[in-house]
DNA sequence: AAAACCTTGTTCTCTATTTGTTCTTGGTCT
DNA sequence: AGACCAAGAACAAATAGAGAACAAGGTTTT
């Protein structure tokens, strides 16, 4: 059995276009089709890297049939072993904790109409401070990891490094306002030291069951 | 055994379109219907796939009967995978149309934590009938295919086969009352023949990229 | 009920196109 | 030199479609 760390460049760059688009073919691409994502303009050139990826156990030889190029059982392995795991999923947003110092990170799959392309992870909200927003406590939130944003947008904000809030945010020169949308709740200022972005929100979910 | 993945495009066409239309035919289609269906203009040409399927063990051997295309058992275990890749997304809910009279459906990764094991779907909300309990305007909710509810449950009714929506429900035994989670809009009272349950709120989502 | 149709599934032949494979040639980079 | 890579020609097999012919079941007509 090959290892799949042995593949060349071009076998790699094949290898993964075949993970990705899966899923858009319905059926497995012939080798012209190949070509033609690839950039290439002879079969004969890439039929050489498909034997790669066969010795290497990573499709099955199409063997003269015109099938199209077949992914095997050990490459989908692989391909859940690296993508598909979803997003992270930090828990609560803890006071006090960055981010990233969460440990026991469970992944939840998420759909790519809540996602970038940018890193991004989960958290679970806590109380009641986006409420007119309507994202409540217990919901989730999709959050794209960084340090910087617009005013305007929803930040995952960490004050003082103690405590972990998500909020409305407006920048100005020499301060930063976090909003609620809680009209019970008032605007806090601080200095732009004091407030680190950890990331802004990209979606919300919430369920019903029990 | 003989397994699926060894078919051709165009016997993974015709088993696609068997699997997508098996609930629309009462009885099973004619080789004529499919011809038709596949754009062939000869049923000798279309022959050869259906036994390609019978083959597989994809479809029983029709063996002279008319109208003898039918799908193993097999095929129909395959057909849960296939839809496992997501649930079916019906687009906004549209007034007027039952669920799955919808065309042209896609789908959608969910995390499991937004399903139940019971068959689910995706709809995109339209207006502001829930905005209290967080559901807004272009929201996407997760609905489990039901056709009865609990009192206090959410749920997807269509209303006198016209129009289509997602309430509270109470129920009493000669009248039901879809209520809305907006302080401007008023509680509907109907007969509980005029309102057919679709199913029921399982969980909610929003984007907030664009 | 018998006969004359029509529909439907099956088989066959013929033809065209697509597709995987193999080879040769030559290029680039280390 | 050795590896990787690309282009193109040539080939054989697999796939695809059309059409004709036929048998068996239905349906309609007589």
């Amino acid at each position: 059995m090959t290892s799949i760390y042995n593949l060349t460049r071009k076998q790699q760059e094949l290898f993964d276009f075949l993970l990705e688009n899966q899923d858009f073919h319905t059926n497995p691409p012939t080798l012209d089709e190949l070509c033609i994502a690839l950039g290439l303009k002879s079969r004969g050139s890439l039929h050489k890297h498909i034997q790669g990826l066969v010795d290497a156990g990573l499709i099955e030889s199409p063997n003269k049939k015109q099938r199209g190029v077949r992914l095997t059982e050990l490459a989908l392995d692989q391909e859940v072993s690296f993508e598909n795991r979803g997003l992270p999923f930090y828990g609560s947003i803890a006071a006090g904790k960055p981010i990233e110092a969460i440990p026991d990170v469970t992944h939840m799959n998420i759909p790519d109409q809540l996602k970038t392309d940018q890193p991004c992870y989960v958290l679970k909200v806590k109380g009641d401070s986006m409420i007119e927003e309507g994202i409540f406590d217990g919901d989730w939130v999709i959050i794209e990891k960084r340090n910087h944003a617009r005013s305007g947008e929803i930040v995952v904000a960490i004050i003082e490094n103690e405590e972990v809030t998500l909020k409305f945010i407006e920048q100005y020169p020499h301060e930063t306002i976090l909003i609620p949308a809680n009209k019970t709740m008032e605007p806090m200022r601080y200095q732009p030291e004091q407030v680190e972005i950890q990331g802004i929100l990209i979606g919300q979910m919430r369920s019903y069951i029990h």
